[in-house]
DNA sequence: TAAAATCCAACAACATGTTGTACAATATTC
DNA sequence: GAATATTGTACAACATGTTGTTGGATTTTA
């Protein structure tokens, strides 16, 4: 990883210059002479390298995408156990930890809904590969509770970074079990004072 | 809502031609041209209703957000029952249909993330205020299993239009219920053929 | 290793299209 | 016919994508 051609450090250059912009600012707003200024190009030298600033966008979700063995080898992990889930979804959870930051921004108000719609897409889909292996009733409808369980894990965890993190990663992996476990309602009457914990 | 003055009908026409277009592609590439020209005006006309074809999205989001009271009504029902957030979620989800097709799309894969982010934000603030008036604890961790719900909820439903309603409304409403009641690992568990339900 | 041939990243310049604004001319409404 | 809405046209500013050129690097040849 030490040598790159002059080919490889401009690309990343502009690479970078785009990225630095779109934490800033809308993609729509960014335009090849921003990101050739900025990473000190001359603005013809984009286009040998990318179409239009939209393939550079492009190009950073597939980065960010996670292959088929991040979400699959954890699901396998868990064949033997009984808690289905759980697991697998942990094993999601730790990737988007890993890509961090630049994941939040694209899942975020100024990211890109593609990228988090593919994203869900994929989770989803492998999960149900795997569950249509272990024989599960009601496989339409529990398609919408994996979505459920996707888009909720995925918003928490953005809405973790736009707080500046004002609770810890555990126990924020806390809050992640204990609403997969329980669902919202039995933990809020759990978490209610002086009430009756009704039905 | 009958006599709609020339200016009203033409705004309106630039409105709605503008939504056919964002129906099928991204808002970066609809020209000011596009609309008018579909419209049946002059490129001109456009600029003595709007500044900007992204004025135009805005005005539709504003036309689509729910109003507090959409939020709060649901909200304040239920200070006498014990179901205390059920009833609440079942309001806003009461919105998201009655405002549909559209809806779906902003938060779609195609849609605008700050459409979503906004919506979630506003929902969440006004759950977050009634829950601090029911006495709840750790309300900093409340704040993630709400939005953890929401988003569950809004991508359920944007998941159910794209698949074109393979379920019946009221099928999703019921998952709606049992997701937010026993979480995502019990109703597994449950779903299960032939395999002990575990720990 | 030196000279010649080739490559190719970077560039300036060009043609095209969109934007937002302005203003006089025309059409529509009441 | 007076007021209002829309059209047609023109314009400067700017972004886009393409083209042909340049000069330094790399490869080939002897």
């Amino acid at each position: 990883m030490a040598n790159l051609s002059r080919k490889e450090v401009t690309r990343n250059n502009l690479l970078e210059a785009f990225w630095s912009l779109y934490v800033e600012k809308p993609i729509e707003r960014i335009t090849v002479r921003d990101i050739t200024d900025l990473a000190g190009y001359n603005r013809g030298t984009f286009y040998t390298y990318f179409s239009d600033v939209y393939e550079v966008l492009e190009i950073q979700k597939s980065a960010l995408m996670p292959t088929e063995d991040m979400i699959i080898d954890p699901l396998k992990e868990i064949q033997n156990n009984d808690g289905v889930i759980e697991e697998s979804i942990n094993g999601v959870s730790e990737y988007i930890k890993n890509h961090g930051e630049r994941i939040a921004i694209l899942l975020g108000p100024g990211g890109d809904p593609k990228f988090t719609h593919e994203l869900k897409a994929r989770v989803r889909g492998i999960i149900m590969d795997f569950v249509r292996g272990i024989d599960i009733r009601e496989i339409k409808e529990y398609e919408y509770l994996i979505e459920y369980h996707i888009s909720g894990m995925i918003n928490m965890y953005q809405l973790w970074v736009e707080n500046e993190s004002n609770i810890t990663e555990d126990e924020l992996s806390i809050l992640y079990e204990r609403i997969s476990h329980d669902g919202l309602l039995n933990i809020t009457s759990g978490m209610l004072n002086d009430r009756k914990t009704g039905s």
